[in-house]
DNA sequence: TACATACAC
DNA sequence: TATGGTGTATGTA
């Protein structure tokens, strides 16, 4: 049948093309604020200065591998007759239908992302940035720019030396995840109110299904993006862009419309949708990439309307996968659920690795040591996590930058540093002789711990148990049960077991609310009498509640639920990075430092509390702070980096929704849309690119509150940090608290952590601990707004990853990646909280035993060196479930009185952006990223 | 299961 | 001189 729409008339080509023509579309497609390039000049100067690299040849051999397979396919559509193209075309007609069928628009969508994020961070720590074109990255590699430099072509991914080009004004600062990571859990506070089930794409972006919230209020999500993307621009000073659509697909491509600092709003209807996707140029969809768009270009698809036109033609050449991909994008719909929870005590991801670029090695020697090196780290952070996976791959990349990955796959599951190590050496003396610029070692088939269906799990017995008695149930290990518990597995149930309870108590406490009112709140205070004055927390009793997050997060964390910040209820924002901070870890080389982070404060009313606090530093203390954070790490500048994390995000599975039946038959389903109802008529405006307006300047006053002690406390060189993990595990957890007793929804994981950071002197190691477990996540692969898929990732973080040694100079990566936890170990430190738990773990609750192990003083069980931490959490855990009876949190107290939080979020699958799955309701999600982006720009 | 690719941030 | 790190999905064998 025919195609009732036209493709955008695109002259179909062989798909290859000259050289240096190719080479032209490499950081020159289209992307927010490089509206106004001169593209010829920067594919000039790109190619000038790649084109005798390795790298660049590396291009030319993948670029001659698509144009092989456009060849291919060519040969295939030709050699189609037109009873299979209509067979094709026939089916996919159908396949529409389907699409169509389970369509909703109903629901309400926003996709909010932040503009140039990392550089905008940077650019609140120095506001003379602000005009100048700046990137966040090295000489290596530039993880992200402002839009000053962007109206020069500098760019993500692109190679700092070539953005020096470009523009040689152009500034580097170097990555610092941490204040990544906090600036966007401040941000996640602002979302949660509006959708406490938000989904965070990475670090920079989530999504929210506001119909609820719009239903309830009586607004519309435009409106709703208007208000948040001003709460954002006042209370975090950093402009965002959002999309509104009926689906996440539409969102997400909308919020770049109008970026930066702008909303696009696409109406849940199949007029304005149709007008909206036909136009939409095939790159801007989440899922198609580079590759994707060449090889649809070749066959003159270059809008979304093309791939509805051409749907017997894709049908035939493309995989059932990929072409309901097609079909769904042609036809605007993705995923209009959230993802899917993960299930309790079930491995989310799907893999763990770590690798690392340097400068190129062939010695066998220095390969092995490397080999050794990553086992190491691959193992720490596999352990961070008690998995045990069997499944190991080794990664190399040539000096010619061609990837070669072996694996192999064991009869059992290991996680040792000894085992990956042995297994990762045999892999690569296999390879030898081989001279590489990376290397990498990835962990995968992981052994799924618990909860198999025939086996009780802790929480089960203990709902069991806790219902049929009216007593509390008893702690762990008031059951007589014994140090197994310390291990990963049984944190897990631990923590079903804390949710129960949690779930329990809030049923309890709700009902106790009602009738004596603020009791509970009272009991909170009471509760952390010693540590807080609970006068400040008055003011929260006016929040208003939302009663929607809170019945359906209060509880999901576990012990997690702590709470934090130390500023005090009514002093909105989490942040307040005051004690910030402490670097979980040594310098890094390079990067900008962590503490500087000043989030700001928020209202008034907050900023003058503030002031009083003995933590808040005046402007010009924080202005010192920064400065001197700045020079400290200046040292950094050459040698190893090291990262922070980023985050992460999820998404789930698609479910199917409801129908919707068009009229009329679907032979030509193009029709059908068109001629669908639909009122509304929105203004379609398809600017891709804006002029790139200014980043938004925030209010001097907002840039009050910061750090103060931060900078103060420098940990001690070879200081190691440690996460709780009582907090942490669970990753992927969006890291939302909420505020028990005034349900305020402000903290994040980093507030968190700020609490629980408690050095271990010595104690050998890395601290990348922190960085790397962060959040290693990030992953996408889906199809943004439709992936189906549902995996889970974690979030990470990790940074710098930079070169090692020769190389004076050492890049870090900082990537965006997503993940929360743990990655934000070591940073913060928060007042409240967080005494509490440093007291828990580094008081003195232990004594020597013999044979070299620790005996707790407080449940007398003997503990080795290696498990006091997680010890230690367990304690805090159950010191909080029996706490705070009431309900999810814990706290409310503090010095200044802090606000306790309750985490909020859970876990949930997550469907990269890309994936294909599930052409209609996929999900999916994540990501992270890193960058080499510090070396050192002094080249 | 093994490997390479594509994609996302 | 110089081009990142982590993760998931997909296609093919
Ligand atoms: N290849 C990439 C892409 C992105 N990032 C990091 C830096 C970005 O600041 C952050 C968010 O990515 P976005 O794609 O959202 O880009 P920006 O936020 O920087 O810019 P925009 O205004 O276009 O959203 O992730 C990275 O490290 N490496
Ligand atoms: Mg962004
Ligand atoms: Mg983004
Ligand atoms: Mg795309």
């Amino acid at each position: 049948m025919q195609q009732s729409r036209s493709q955008s008339a695109a002259p179909p080509s062989d798909g290859s093309m000259d050289c240096k023509q190719w080479f032209g579309t490499v950081f020159t497609n289209d992307k927010a604020g490089m509206g106004a390039v001169d593209k010829d000049r920067i594919k000039n100067i790109v190619y000038e200065m790649s084109k005798d690299s390795a790298h660049f040849r590396n291009d030319l051999r993948k670029q001659s591998q698509t144009e092989q397979r456009v060849r291919k396919m060519k040969e295939r559509a030709s050699a189609l007759s037109p009873a299979e193209i209509a067979g094709h075309t026939k089916a996919m007609d159908m396949k529409i239908a389907a699409l169509k069928a389970s369509a909703d628009l109903t629901r309400t969508w926003l996709h909010i992302d932040m503009d140039a994020f990392f550089a905008s961070v940077e650019e609140l720590d120095d506001p003379s940035l602000k005009d100048k074109p700046m990137a966040v990255g090295g000489i290596g590699m530039i993880s992200t720019a402002n839009y000053v430099a962007r109206k020069y072509g500098v760019r993500s991914a692109m190679p700092g030396f070539i953005g020096r080009r470009l523009c040689p004004q152009l500034v580097f600062v170097k990555p610092c995840f941490s204040k990544y990571v906090k600036v966007a859990a401040a941000t996640r506070a602002i979302l949660a109110d509006y959708d406490p089930e938000f989904e965070a794409g990475s670090l920079d972006e989530a999504y929210l299904d506001v119909t609820d919230y719009c239903q309830m209020h009586s607004t519309s999500g435009e409106a709703v993006a208007e208000v948040i993307r001003q709460r954002v621009r006042e209370e975090v000073a950093l402009t965002c862009s959002c999309g509104i659509g009926p689906n996440r697909l539409l969102a997400k491509v909308a919020s770049d419309i109008r970026k930066p600092d702008g909303q696009f709003a696409i109406p849940g209807n199949t007029t304005a949708i149709t007008r909206f996707i036909d136009l939409l140029p095939i790159r801007k969809v989440p899922g198609i990439g580079k590759v994707s768009e060449q090889v649809l270009k070749a066959f003159g698809i270059e809008t979304c309307a093309g791939l509805i036109a051409n749907r017997g033609l894709l049908s035939a050449l493309f995989s059932p996968v990929s072409t309901n991909f097609f079909m769904a994008v042609g036809l605007g719909i993705g995923r209009t659920q959230h993802g899917e929870q993960v299930e309790e005590g079930a491995v989310g991801r799907k893999g763990m690795s770590c690798e690392r670029t340097f400068q190129a090695m062939g010695e066998p020697a220095e390969l092995e040591a490397k080999c050794a090196e990553l086992s190491e780290k691959l193992a720490e952070d596999l352990a961070s996590e008690g998995l045990k996976g069997k499944t190991i791959t080794l990664k190399l990349k040539e000096t010619n930058f061609e990837v070669r990955t072996r694996n192999i796959t064991l009869t059992r599951h290991i996680s040792s540093r000894e085992d990956v190590l042995h297994e990762a050496l045999k892999l690569l003396r296999a390879e030898l002789p081989i001279t590489i610029r990376l290397m990498g070692i990835r962990m995968s088939s992981f052994l799924e711990t618990n909860t198999g269906p025939g086996q009780r799990t802790l929480s089960a017995f203990l709902k069991t148990d806790s219902a049929d008695s009216a007593a509390k149930p008893a702690p762990p290990h008031q059951h007589g049960w014994n140090q197994t518990f310390l291990d990963r597995e049984t944190r897990q149930e631990l923590d079903e077991q804390m949710q129960q309870h949690r779930l329990k108590q809030k049923s309890e406490q709700q009902s106790i609310k009602a009738s004596a009112g603020m009791g509970a709140v009272s009991d909170g205070h009471a509760a952390d009498a010693t540590l807080a004055a609970p006068a400040a927390c008055r003011t929260c009793e006016e929040t208003d509640v939302d009663p929607g997050p809170q019945n359906s997060h209060a509880d999901q964390l576990g012990p997690g639920k702590l709470n934090i910040n130390a500023a005090g209820c009514s002093q909105r924002p989490v942040l307040q990075m005051k004690n910030a901070l402490e670097p979980c870890q040594a310098p890094e080389a390079g990067s900008s430092q962590p503490l500087e982070l000043t989030l700001r404060d928020w209202q008034p009313a907050a900023a003058s509390q503030l002031a009083r606090s003995q933590d808040a530093p005046s402007d010009g203390q924080q202005q010192r702070l920064q400065q001197g954070t700045r020079t400290d790490l200046s040292f950094l500048g050459g040698h190893n980096s090291r990262g922070s994390p980023e985050q992460q995000q999820d998404s789930a599975s698609g479910g199917k929704e409801i129908g919707h039946s068009f009229p009329g038959d679907l032979t030509s389903c193009r029709d059908v849309l068109d001629t669908a109802d639909d009122a509304g008529e929105p203004d379609l405006v398809h600017a891709w690119d804006e002029e790139p307006a200014g980043i938004g300047e925030m209010p001097e006053e907002a840039h009050q509150s910061g750090s103060q002690g931060a900078a103060a406390k420098a940990t001690p060189p070879g200081a190691r940090t440690w996460a709780c993990q009582v907090c942490t595990f669970g990753d992927n957890r969006p890291q939302i608290l909420r505020c028990s007793v005034c349900d305020a929804v402000r903290g994040t994981t980093l507030d968190y952590f700020m609490g629980h950071n408690a050095e271990v002197s010595s104690a050998s190691a890395s601290q990348q601990d922190a960085q790397d477990s962060a959040a290693k996540a990030g992953s996408r692969s889906k199809r943004p707004g439709l992936d189906a898929t549902g995996s889970k990732q974690k979030s990470i973080l990790r940074f710098f990853a930079g070169f090692e040694p020769p190389a004076k100079a050492a890049e870090s990566s900082a990537l965006a990646g997503s993940g929360n936890n743990k990655a934000l170990a070591g940073e913060q430190r928060a007042s409240s909280s967080v005494q509490t738990h440093q007291q828990a773990r580094s008081g003195g609750m232990w004594e020597r035993a013999e044979g070299g192990s620790w005996l707790c003083k407080q449940c007398s069980e003997d503990v080795l060196e290696k498990d006091k931490s997680t010890h230690e959490d367990f304690h805090i855990a159950l010191d909080m479930s029996r706490k705070q009876p009431g309900q999810a949190v814990t706290k409310h107290m503090q010095r200044q009185g802090s606000a306790s939080m309750t985490q909020t979020q859970r876990k949930r699958k997550v469907t990269p952006s890309g994936s294909r799955a599930g052409a209609e309701g996929m999900n999916k999600r994540s990501v992270k990223s890193v960058a080499a982006l510090l070396r050192p720009t002094t080249m």
